[in-house]
RNA sequence: GGGCCUCUAGCUCAGUUGGUUAGAGCGCGCGCCUGAUAAGCGCGAGGUCAGUGGUUCAAAUCCACUGAGGCCCA
């Protein structure tokens, strides 16, 4: 009898073994250079761009990584499948600190060249590393040929851009504050800053406010040395203000701070004449303690009321809170302090003295001068050399700086920002916020692992200078050598031209010692590898970064930009969000709550974690577990075995010979035709906006509502007992190929692996489901009547009385049972003849009866099946044969034909 | 402390301009099937929509505040 049924077998297997199949594809994909061919294919069509931000080179992938890479995959698989030339060359972050500071850490060397070397070795050591780990995820790209800011190329292209902004006037000369260690005479990064516990005086000291009889700001400082450098008292501008009467004068002390304060001072007899708001002193201006000069009192959002008065001392050119308000209003970021930590010539009363030794002769003459309140120690955590571990100061420095706050400049960058389209919305509001707030952009550092600025210094009158047209000689030495050039060599290597310094006339010129702050390096990207790499133009139309980005890469991409275009350098922006454990912490080494992609591959191949990518909403942050991704596995075996059903079904179909017209088909299958039609209008519009996960829920409800438990579980028996050939079955493996055709079109892009494999199964003809552009559904698919829906509605009244003839245990199968269904008006009748009920219900017999005196619409009863089992259908029947076999399946048996 | 964002069943997501008992899939529980079988089908239990207060005839949806959390600053 079993050779009378269409029970197929398949060597699609329904488990996947990721692990091993993962690795073959991807083989096969660079064998036969997938991606080349795509673009290559492409060549022709409309043209895009995603520009890839580069990525650190240090380290192994982390999720957020993985997110973000397979997000760009399943985008430029999108665009590849509509036929768009979308070329994607990914790229890698290589100079800066992390590598500079791993490599001192691992072996010192004092010769410059030799160091800068190791650290290319590194960068170059994790972007193969990094590489592979992003190939393994199934992403196409250019790997071949990727972009790195260490190329020689790249750095060219640094300079060149920086040459232009040069060019354009906006390359300035500035002084801002950083740490500096005067027993090393050299700058430190943050990362080179140990935090000790130090010994300083603590002192309180009242600033004589000019016009005022008798009144005082009172601050406190850890740093008497600082306060020749003062030039401002901050103030809160919402914080309420108390002023307290001591003796004959009138002092300033934030409300909340005054009893602690005259604590320390040791004053226990004062009174409070007066509340005011910190705003109201504005315009006040007070006597400089130790200068003859007038300084004014400024509002700062900075000043707390944790410690001290409220009255905060502010040194531009000794602080960062200090500098951000002197940039703000202007003042001059004065530091008298030269590189050996003692004064300059600025403050000649002490030009030689050490700070640290300042400190008691600047308390000393405070005293004298009667403003001095108070001294105490305090012992505070203070920062300190990580090499020497002597203190650190704080000390502005001569920096090289890109002026954003031109208003002109300022004004273009809000418009670029509002036209351009932000995904989520709220990305324009958050960029420009930072935008309106910024003050200059410092691009100079104290570092050796960077490219050059490219600066010359006399040492006559150490004026530091750029020259534009020395920079052109540079740029094409460095074009061929790399930058290395620029430590290894002696200026007249590096020019032909005759220096002078601009200022003097000297021609005793050396080398300027800074390079360029690594977001510039890849915020020139569109410039080295949109413009100058791949000839393209700008802006580009999408950059797709987390949302860290709004302050890093966009913005470093958009001040070049808006500069050497006049315009911005993107026209979209995507965001994502960032990886949270289980818990919604944040991942972190040292919290160990970190799940690495790579380890995610391993255990459950990397398909897994592109349905995880495509099942979140990644512009929110969001949460990542084992639990999740177990989830992804159930989902990946759901969809999985939903094709291998088709996959089954089909052996014996040939589309080209045996598909029936869609006028042929039975009315279920147009159904399932219908309802694949809406759901692929979805899935386009989603990749339109997007909105990925839309699309893996879409697909996920279609696979295991629409198919498995409706159209598959109606259509088995005719798959199985119906002629190989005969057009009821056709009709059903039509429609199943179409399914299969579409999804594996719609999908490829999120699980690339599976389609792919699905689709080499399917078809030999074609080399790979990345080359196939995508079809539109036919619109007669789409042709629906909403009133057949009732019988949806019937079907789901149904399944609960069967589910409890089922509990009486009345019958198992619901073939085991059959349905009458009474209805009165003939307009139901006519639906009723449109579908195959028995197939539609999956029980042995349906009845139709009209019934006049009917009340409701219709009406279902059902009862266990009278009759007996065929054993070839299974459903009750009343002329079974000796065989046990009924007359339908005997004439199905008559009609079989045997595949030839 | 500031800018921006999030909070709907155990998980991932839907919930149109405020309008019936807040939905889906997974997971879970119970049952069925053994011609998708390390599969398949059915039924069911899960939610004071973070909390509080307000606007309204009516709020998951609008407003305010609080709480928890994230990114970036300070």
């Amino acid at each position: 009898m079993k050779e009378h049924l269409n029970l197929l077998k398949t060597d699609f297997s329904m488990k996947a073994h990721l692990s091993e199949k993962e690795p073959e594809l991807n083989r096969y994909w660079s064998e036969k250079e997938i991606y080349k061919k795509i673009i290559e294919k492409n060549k022709t069509g409309k043209k895009m761009i995603l520009h890839d931000g580069p990525p650190y080179a240090n380290g192994h992938i982390h999720i957020g990584h993985a997110l973000n890479k397979l997000l760009k995959d399943i985008i430029n698989k999108y665009y590849w499948a509509m036929g768009y030339h979308f070329p994607y060359l990914p790229g890698w972050d290589c100079h800066g600190l992390p590598i500079e500071l791993k490599i001192k850490n691992e072996n010192d060397t004092e010769d410059i060249f030799e160091f800068r070397k190791r650290c290319r070795e590194y960068a170059k050591k994790y972007i193969d590393i990094q590489r592979d780990e992003f190939k393994r995820l199934g992403i196409l790209a250019d790997w071949e040929d990727p972009y790195t800011t260490m190329d020689y190329n790249y750095e060219a292209d640094i300079l060149k851009a920086f040459n232009e902004i040069y060019k354009k006037g906006f390359i300035t000369r500035g002084r801002k504050p950083i740490h500096w260690c005067p027993s090393c005479k050299t700058a430190l990064a943050e990362a080179e800053v140990e935090y000790q516990d130090h010994t300083s005086p603590s002192i309180y000291v009242k600033f004589k406010v000019t016009g005022k009889e008798n009144l005082f700001a009172v601050i406190w400082t850890t740093t008497p040395w600082t306060l020749p450098a003062n030039l401002a008292v901050s103030i809160h501008p919402q914080y309420i203000y108390h002023i307290v009467r001591v003796k004959n004068e009138k002092w300033i002390i934030a409300r909340d701070l005054v009893e602690k304060s005259m604590k320390e001072m040791e004053i226990d007899k004062y009174d409070i004449l007066e509340e005011k708001k910190g705003k109201e002193f504005e315009g006040m201006t007070y006597e400089h303690p130790l200068m003859d000069k007038v300084c004014p009192i400024v509002f700062g959002e900075h000043v707390t009321l944790e410690q001290g008065t409220g009255c905060v001392h502010t040194a531009p050119g000794h602080g960062a809170d200090d500098y951000q308000i002197g940039k703000l209003y202007g003042l001059e970021i004065f530091a008298p302090i030269d590189n050996k930590g003692c004064y300059t010539d600025e403050y000649p009363e002490f030009e030689g003295v050490n700070v640290f030794d300042a400190n008691p002769l600047i308390v000393q003459k405070l005293n004298k001068k009667g403003i001095l309140i108070k001294e105490r120690k305090i012992t505070h955590s203070y920062p300190h050399c990580w090499r020497c571990h002597n203190p650190l100061i704080f000390r502005a420095t001569p920096q090289w700086f890109i002026d954003t706050r031109v208003p002109e400049l300022k004004g273009k960058v809000i418009k670029f920002a509002k036209d351009t389209r932000w995904i989520p919305k709220w990305g324009e509001i958050r960029f420009s916020n930072m935008i309106e707030n910024r003050i200059d952009w410092c691009i100079s550092r104290q570092r050796s692992w960077g490219v050059p600025i490219p600066s010359r210094v006399c040492e006559d009158c150490g004026e530091e200078f750029i020259d534009e047209n020395f920079n052109e000689d540079l740029i094409e030495k460095i074009r061929e050598r790399s930058s290395d050039i620029w430590f290894k060599e002696k200026i007249s290597e590096l020019t032909d031209r005759i220096v002078k310094c601009p200022k003097c006339g000297s021609n005793h010129i050396v080398k300027g010692e800074n390079i360029l702050d690594v977001w510039f390096d890849s915020g020139v990207s569109w410039y080295a590898v949109v413009k100058e790499k791949m000839g393209e133009d700008i802006p580009v139309d999408l950059y797709l970064e987390g949302s860290d980005q709004y302050r890093g890469w966009f913005q470093s991409s958009m001040w070049p930009s808006a500069i050497i275009n006049g315009s911005a350098p993107y026209k979209k922006v995507i965001t994502h969000g960032f990886s949270l454990d289980e818990n919604g912490r944040p991942m972190s080494k040292s919290v160990g709550n970190v799940i690495s992609p790579n380890k995610v591959v391993k255990k459950y191949g990397a398909e897994i974690l592109r349905l995880w990518v495509s099942s979140i909403d990644y512009t929110e942050d969001f949460r990542f577990s084992y639990n999740a991704l177990n989830q992804m596995v159930d989902a990946y075996k759901n969809i999985r075995n939903k094709i291998r059903f088709i996959l089954m079904n089909t052996q014996d179909f040939d589309p080209k010979n045996d598909n029936v017209h869609y006028s042929k088909l039975e009315t279920i299958d147009k159904w399932a035709l219908y309802q694949l039609s809406v759901l692929i209008n979805k899935i386009d519009k989603a990749y339109k906006n997007y909105e990925f996960h839309q699309i893996h829920h879409l697909i996920i409800d279609f696979v295991t509502v629409i198919l498995s438990s409706l159209y598959f579980d109606m259509i088995k028996s005719r798959l199985y007992t119906d002629p190989p050939g005969s057009r009821a079955r056709r009709s059903a493996q039509t429609v199943l190929y179409s399914i299969v055709n579409y999804l594996t079109q719609r999908l490829s892009p999120i699980l690339s692996f599976t389609m792919e494999e699905v689709f080499l199964y399917l078809t030999h003809e074609r080399e790979s489901i990345f080359f196939k552009v995508w079809e539109q559904v036919p619109e007669e698919w789409g042709k629906w009547d909403d009133e057949y829906d009732l019988l949806f509605n019937m079907r789901e009244k149904a399944e609960k009385e069967l589910e409890n003839l089922r509990a009486e245990k009345k019958i198992g199968l619901s073939l085991d049972a059959q349905i009458n269904i009474y209805y009165k008006n003939d307009s139901i009748k006519a639906i009723f003849d449109k579908f195959d009920l028995e197939e539609f219900f999956i029980v042995s017999k349906v009845t139709v009866i009209k019934d006049n005196t009917l009340g409701e619409v219709y009406k279902i009863e059902i009862k266990k099946a009278t009759g007996e089992k065929c054993a070839r259908c299974w459903k009750y029947k009343s002329d079974l044969d000796e065989n046990g076999i009924c007359s339908d399946c005997r004439t199905q048996i008559k009609n079989w034909k045997k595949e030839d």
